[in-house]
RNA sequence: UAAAGUAAUCGAAUAAUCGCGCCCUUGUUAGGGUGAGGAAAGUCCGUGCAUUCAAGGACAAACAGCCGGAGAAACUUCCGGACGGCGUGAGCCGGUGGAUAGGACCACAGAAAUGCGAGCAAUCAAGAACUGCCGAUGGACGAAAGUCACAGGCGAUGGUGCAACGGUGAGGUAAGAGCUCACCAGCGGUAUUGAGAGAUACCGGCUAGGCAACCCCCUGUAGAAUGCAAGGUUAAAUUGAAGGCUAUAAAGGCUGUCCGCCAACUUCAGAAGAACCGCUAGAGAUUGGGAGUAAUCCCAAUACCAGACAGAUGAUUAUUUAGAAACAGAACACGGCUUAUGAGUUACUUUAUUUU
RNA sequence: GCGGGGGUAAUUCAGUGGUAGAAUGCCUCCUUGCCAAGGAGGAUGUCGCGAGUUCGAGCCUCGUCUCCCGCU
């Protein structure tokens, strides 16, 4: 779990987020970019999310946030997340094709929507 | 040895590195403590707790259903028993009040499906024989034997159907029928026995279809509705558009519906958008002892054991069981039910086979 | 988390406990030089799944799976 400075927290700011349409996906996984920061000493935040349409069992849904959140925490502790840190906040969304992947796959696949940024 | 039945248990462990929620200490970055389940699930029953309503009239409405006991806030809960069904058996299953209060339904077939019911009338054909059975009694014909679509008697046999108005056997009769008898089933009564459901025995009359997981009747229980997104405290803010502002309509309240009554605002859009309480010490947990067939209860000791709010238990590596561990994630709390669940382990019991 | 509604043919939906239906679509034939339209005929169902009640369940009862909607 990341510390909660970096959180991306209530409703609004998660469809601020969405209204841009910045968006780009790989692997079932589909990353959402926000507005660029307006002053650059604020934390860019981020939010995670699985939808209970991806699948119906919670096991399943948290154990695919729990593999986002911490392939994003490994990438920021090495400070190795590129320009995404010109964005206010991030959204990744889990699909179906995500469910399965495996920790080394899904730490590729975050780095690399990161990159495209 | 194999196959079963019942009950119980377990729900991976250890280490290293990087991390998270809450609490405490320190005092500004560290240390310590603690951190999902037996079903946390489904939301099928309940309960606590909270808020609202409980002016009037009319209509409608829930759940339970063998007996005794347990717990108790309550139940579609649990325990023991009765009865019925299934199984070779250990055992398992049961929504198990009333069909003589009344109504509805019982397709097709069948004479007939609860209606005291096999009908009545007419025509044609065939005829060696046959129109469901009989035709004792009476009638007709005949010398008689006998004959008859006769009057009349009967509902057995055959057949239909899930089901045919008690069943089987014997007597009885013209043929038959509880007409009579025996046994069985069912109904009513009496006696004995049991705490009771019930069981057993005897007697009586002689027959009552199924369906209440259709309406309904009986008995019993419960103020109703909404759910922690309930609700409360503090602080701050209150933008835009549309309708209405006279009337009508729509929407709102009176908490099942309608009538009737009341009131004046209602709808949509926007937002980088406060905190705290409720919130977890309990019908609780663990251990030990006692009472009871059991469910369960009583007593003592011990410790405090998740409390988030985009929502905490994760990732990687190594070792081990079994090279790769099932079902599955708290969100106000609790009791129960139901469903999902890997590999094993333990206890008792049954059946079959083999050996001694 | 709490509450509500559904599942029947390829699709959209009807369906009092008694032989599973309609429309559209699909296939064949007719009509036309060809196509469309029109006409005639035909095929298509685990009534989501599993039990129970009943002589007999799409329908009644229970369990289960799945889809949709509302409340911040």
């Amino acid at each position: 779990m990341l510390p909660k400075q970096y959180r991306l927290k209530n409703k609004s700011a998660f469809n601020a987020t969405y209204r841009v349409k910045n968006s780009t996906h790989l692997g079932g996984v589909t990353l959402f970019a926000g507005i660029l920061k307006k002053d650059a000493d604020t934390d860019t935040r981020v939010g995670f999310v699985v939808s209970k349409k991806t699948h119906k069992r919670a096991v399943k849904r948290n154990r695919l946030k729990r593999l986002m959140r911490e392939s994003y925490r490994l990438l920021l502790k090495e400070n190795n997340l590129y320009n995404s840190q010109n964005y206010m906040s991030l959204i990744f969304v889990g699909g179906d094709h995500a469910l399965d992947k495996n920790f080394a796959e899904m730490q590729n696949i975050i780095k690399t929507l990161i990159q495209r940024l």
